[in-house]
DNA sequence: GCAATAGTGTCTTTTAGACACTATTTA
DNA sequence: TAAATAGTGTCTAAAAGACACTATTGC
């Protein structure tokens, strides 16, 4: 086996939807390199760890909430960054994660951070390493993951409203839906949510029901956003 | 930087489609550790490579042809894999790419491999590593791209017929399509197909139209398989 | 001529999108 | 009561799927 090593690293991608708006966790660096420099939370891989399970861990230091795949939330595998200058201290590869969590308290920021807050995707300037790439791509796969599947249910907690789906959707693709139309399209979706007998008072209007996730995780068919419907061809979502 | 380093590894899913069937290209390993045993080329990340940088140069060494994602074919990153036991010379950690390449001539085996050989992608018994989990991950990229963007063309030569295009659809999912339905569908989708002035000649009927790709790379509408389009739940596409 | 493959037209069913309308609450 | 939000029904347009039909070749 050739020398040649690398130090792998894993750094997450969080999202939530906050007041209407598609929110990143970020940190500032308490270390060098980019001292004081807002960055996507990571961490290095430990001996016995696989790849997610340090994506795991990581998010569950980060968040203090237990988001793992199993409980509220998702967490999967976006790609991994091995640029031989994307990191002055020598060869690190850096693989993405991208986690979907309900609107959680404020974060506590780790050991390696100053500080850490929740940040609009679309306010975010430069950060650390090569940590813009790897953020737009993980919002270009949360944009485009959540026509074709479920996912969108992970960004709202256990229980949730039809409304409370939309805004997830809107929030998301930056984008406005049809209220009637987007619930015939979910509420018909075989296994997509599940109805409670629950219904929320104390709001301006009709009490909406309240709605947990069924089996489905595939949409068909898909609900697609708009800018896809328009034209006919198009730009490429790149693979990777 | 803690310790704890890796070798990197780069492995291809090369896949292309012959006689109506969807192939990959597999080596036979000339060395230890499962020496004998059937897996997917890869290599090393060399010191100054990027990913794809080493994803290309392996896909040129193993297949002769200059495939890269510039010229015919299509190159992207799969996933990583890092299991801590997949590889028992230590830790490494392989990074999956995946490309799809038109019908080549045989391959010749690399530095580290006593034979290469394109082989049926259901008829693969178990390959070294973890290279069976890599297999059905590529494989399961291949066939949901196809349906939303255009990277079927990707399997064909520079120019082709639209029945070629479709013997693809139907190798890559396995499934009968019809063709004037098919033919229909992308020729009316804009940018997909550009016409060119041949007709084949020396076939059973009529002489078919040869096409290039267009410019379009994402399916708008997309293109849904059978098992899709069937029920309207069922399992999941997961994410990594 | 007939068989085979390429390609078009047309009808039906399904789905998306627009939007009128009903339902149930607070103020 | 009016205003607000939840949820249903209905119409139209677009697309998918089935399949009759025409076009052009080799035999």
């Amino acid at each position: 086996m050739r020398g040649n090593l690398f130090a792998v690293a894993v750094n997450l991608v969080v999202l939530t939807v906050r007041s209407h708006r598609l929110h990143v966790l970020l940190i500032e660096r308490g270390e060098q390199p980019f001292l004081g420099a807002w960055a996507l939370p990571g961490g290095f891989v430990q001996p016995d760890e696989d790849l997610v399970d340090t994506g795991s861990r990581l998010l569950r230091e980060e968040t203090g909430a237990e988001t793992g795949d199993a409980v509220v939330g998702h967490l999967e595998q976006l790609a991994s960054y091995a640029d031989p200058t994307r990191d002055p201290r020598g060869r690190v590869l850096s693989v993405g994660y991208l986690a979907l969590v309900p609107d959680l308290p404020e974060p506590t920021p780790g050991s390696d951070a100053t500080a850490s807050a929740w940040r609009p995707v679309d306010e975010v300037g430069p950060l650390a390493f090569d940590h813009d790439h790897l953020l737009a791509d993980g919002v270009e796969r949360a944009r485009s993951k959540i026509e074709y599947t479920t996912l969108a249910a992970s960004f709202c907690p256990p229980e949730f409203t039809v409304t409370e789906l939309r805004r997830v959707y809107e929030a998301v693709w930056r984008s406005e839906l049809d209220p009637r139309n987007f619930q015939r399209k979910v509420t018909s979706t075989d296994g997509f949510l599940v109805p409670t007998p629950t219904l929320v008072t104390g709001g301006r209007g009709r009490p909406p029901r309240l709605f947990r996730r069924g089996p489905a995780t595939a949409l068909h068919p898909p609900m697609l956003r708009e800018s896809h419907r328009v034209s006919r061809n198009g730009d490429a979502p790149d693979g990777d």
